[in-house]
DNA sequence: CTGATATACTTAACAATGTGATACAAATTG
DNA sequence: CAATTTGTATCACATTGTTAAGTATATCAG
């Protein structure tokens, strides 16, 4: 059980933030391969599959995802999938994430590409 | 002291992107007041002096960024200042980071401005 | 020189987030 | 049911984030 502290953080972290992201491009339907898949093809990181289900569980416990469980699908085998969608909270969080961002990157785009 | 792993560790945490942003966008000059004020204004967060000095003496143990001490202001009063320069790895961690998060976002920027 | 004032930096303690290694769960097949 | 496949969960610890103090250094009035 993940415990959280009982008063709102609007700030998500650097790896939650990539989480976030990965589950706005992926839309419904994503869960845990899918989304580590993303991430690794976009960020080119060598990302733990533990952290993943680690940094989903917390932002779930922080409502700012939401996830259901998917039927088991014949001819696979294997456990069922849990799917993530975003919450309220978390796009609004991402959305800030983003915007602070941008604000602080302003005029220094062309020189952040070529660092 | 500030105790520092002695592998390499490339990324930063979503402040201390925050931070190095703002030593970029300062240039040569910048000191604890002059980046408390850039990062209050931009992001609109109420940001803690600690919180900064603790990142920059992180930044500073992790070589990403580098400090001398400025001379004395006639007219003032009060302790020297310390400035702070980024040094090449935190310009290469902050071009990771930046290019990290525009890969992650292509496509949807107008979504997540408007999030 | 000395205390008052202004300016700026530092640290301790704890909370939150990030990570790798390992364990656990559930569905299919034979 | 055992083996195999697919997928999720958790522990332990490292790193990063935050608050609430405290410490240091420069100028000025007297």
């Amino acid at each position: 059980m993940i415990q959280i502290a009982d008063y709102y953080s609007p700030i998500v972290g650097e790896f939650e933030q990539l989480v976030l992201l990965a589950l706005l491009r992926l839309g419904n339907g994503a869960y845990g391969a899918s989304i580590l898949r993303e991430l690794r093809e976009r960020t080119g990181r060598e990302i733990a599959i533990g952290a993943l289900y680690m940094t989903l569980g917390r932002l779930e416990a922080k409502k700012m995802i939401c996830s259901y469980t998917g039927e088991p699908t014949p001819q696979r085998g294997g456990r069922r999938r849990k799917h993530y969608l975003m919450d309220t909270a978390g796009q609004q969080a991402l959305g800030r994430a983003y915007r602070t961002l941008r604000s602080m990157s302003e005029g220094f785009e062309q020189q952040l590409a070529r660092m």
